[in-house]
DNA sequence: TATGAATGAGGCTTCATTCAT
DNA sequence: AATGAATGAAGCCTCATTCAT
């Protein structure tokens, strides 16, 4: 999708992965990489709550440990900082396709897996999800100034082609589905359910919210990624086997 | 879907439109009803464009014919304005479905004739999907403020409710289809097409965002909206009609 | 010279100058023009006090009857304020070269009365040679983004074009003296009597910088200039009419 | 003059100079003096472009071969460096009157060298200029508290007085002259066409500042001064040998 | 109904400087 | 003798908003 299909998660970076200079439990005074990234974490819920001009610089920096200068010392400017935050976003949530193993299964399971993964990861990494909203506020222009986000998403696309191929080598699936388009499709169902969420439960109530309908949305846009891409009689066999 | 299927413009509207008081050439000057929506028009422009708080109210004030003070007079304050801007961009994109006239189509004609003017309207509409994206991002928050968006939606939900009986009816749709479901799926493809454009065509090239790659989406996002609502049998003969 | 050569008055501007609205001694509260005077007032004596860097704003702002914030509403930033009060300093002290009513006099009485005004013109106007320094130190930057400077100093060229020239024809000056190359000789010596008051008084003593001292260097300015424009026969009668 | 009549460079000293404190062809890694000189030569050349508030602390640091920190072991702090490049601005150009060897050229002469050697030494050494311009700007505070710039100074009036002297012993000088101002002068005129070049030539055009132009003023400067010191019957003879 | 002038509060950023090693 | 990390204080500037007419 957008993003990347797959897992990983942006909460708050736990402290303790702070590699400390003593054994001591008191947290090491001079810890560049720690300060680093306790300012990240913070700025990445309050750009994610609040947009790039709506997030305080005062505000990250009373959160932190460190202090607002410490802030430009790191990151330079706002932008720097929200720039920083959006790179990553996109690295965190990179990666993860390989765990699903897809390769082992059956192109159907290993399809219908990928889906219901990927809606489920969305809706578990809201933050991600808004920055990549707040993003396309801004048309992209800091993604853009970003060397480390470009080619990190192409192996989502990869993963897809090969369960493509090989539904299409064993003739389950039908032969003119483009993986980028079916990318897109999956990312965009995922998507929109999170980046939505706010706006349809007040226009249309929130059952669809609430967890049985998530469970039911999610299962949903897995039969409606299948029933594209299988052939006619598959579904056939499959409805009849239901 | 989210925001209401059909038509309706919401480009800036042209002052010749205004209704002067007096009938001289003269651009009328005691014109409130034009002051408003001359405010509005510019208000929208800026608020999508830059989010709530990028927004500026001088800015606004400026590229309107009146001053900054006059928005203050109408609309009480920046969040005020905000708020009359969202429910108008709502009320603009409402009605139309009924000149789709579906009901003078079969089932599947009218199934798809939805999805395709769904997905066209929402590309056309940048504009108001940016102010439903910003008003996600704030949760939103204004829009339960707001009395006359609440309803406004219900007609889209219903139109699509009674191709659903209809096809049901004949036999050619499936049973277990959720009207709300559906019109939650046709949103998020139709949607997520404008809204994730930015980063989507970063990452993954801008192929699907030419004229001929959104014109293939759209056609497939109503393939994959029938393949999911059609009965099995009619998936078949469908395709060896081809 | 560099600054142009005649009189006006760069001291703070007196209040009574501000037309009020009302006859009470109160000053009018909403006068635009008299706060603008107020702010370059003030800023004047900062910049020409501590320079473009070292002047603050703060500072400014607290010496003036109004605001911070007004500073930013008439003058938009810092440079433009400095540029406002550069162009005001050139402003202030252009023209009066009528007011020497030089061509009533004989051509040596003119331009030794041209010469001892500029010395003393420069002595009395040290904020505006101190702007002058301070421009120079950035390059003459901001002068080049004004229109109201340039072409501000030409008459000053001109009014000693016409002594010259009398001079000339009357036999009594030299035939290859350029008045640009003189202004610029009048305006050296005239101008570094300020500007360098500081540190040549610090090496050498401050005998040449006291009442007495001045006057005789005020004298030996003309007496130089004369010397180098008379004919040397001239400089001989001259000299035995002593 | 004000500064200093004579010569020596303020050029960045090019690192070779430095004497390393080994043999080695790896820049020496302790050399305190080295150090030090690296510094005030980058100082120097911030101050003089920037101004004391202007320049910065950082950018003096980056540009040289040792850290921030270094700076304020040496110096102290920003005005404890500024006053030693101060002090070494005066320093360097001070001397080279001797090498002028003015006592044995006759009195006419070594006049004219001596204007015509100081005009051209000031335009050559803009920092220095610029220092003694800023420091001016600070009312001279700073060389106040330096002890090796105060009896700097001497000797050009002293090279002066014998030439003076000289010439007044052998009737071709006045003998109303004062050494001092006459060192006045001269350092006016020098000194005026680097100072003020940049507001000069934008008010009056370039031309004066030009090759050419240079030369001439260089020139008419020496003429000026001469015509002022020499008594009248020589300028007539000076005038009908031309 | 309309407006140019004014503004308190708070935003982002930079500075010279010092700390801990 | 040397340094990367850290910082309090203060700088400049912008914002939504209100005042006086």
């Amino acid at each position: 999708m957008d993003t990347v299909t797959i897992s990983g998660t942006i909460e708050r970076m736990s402290q303790d992965a702070v590699k400390p200079t003593t054994k001591t439990a008191k947290p090491a005074k001079r810890d560049p990489e720690g300060v680093r990234r306790d300012i990240l974490s913070v700025a990445m819920d309050e750009f994610s709550q609040n947009g790039l001009s709506g997030a305080r610089i005062d505000e990250i920096a009373a959160r932190t440990r460190t202090s607002k200068r410490m802030i430009y010392y790191y990151f330079g400017d706002k932008e720097g900082l929200y720039q920083n935050v959006l790179e990553q976003a996109y690295g965190k949530v990179r990666g993860g396709e390989s765990d699903l193993e897809l390769d082992e299964l059956e192109p159907v399971a290993a399809l219908e897996k990928l889906c219901r993964f990927t809606f489920e990861h969305h809706s578990r990494n809201p933050a991600f999800i808004r920055m990549v909203m707040i993003e396309n506020i801004h048309h992209g222009r800091h993604m853009q100034h970003s060397s480390t986000i470009s080619n990190l998403n192409r192996p989502a696309i990869e993963a897809l082609e090969k369960v493509l191929k090989r539904g299409q080598a064993s003739g389950v699936f039908r032969t003119n589905i483009n993986p980028l388009e079916l990318h897109w499709q999956i990312s965009a169902l995922s998507f929109f359910n999170v980046s939505n969420a706010a706006t349809f439960s007040f226009l249309f109530g929130d059952a669809l919210f609430r967890p049985e309908g998530q469970e039911t949305l999610s299962r949903h846009v897995a039969d409606m990624v299948l029933r594209y891409v299988l052939r006619a009689d598959q579904i056939v066999s499959r409805e009849t086997a239901d």
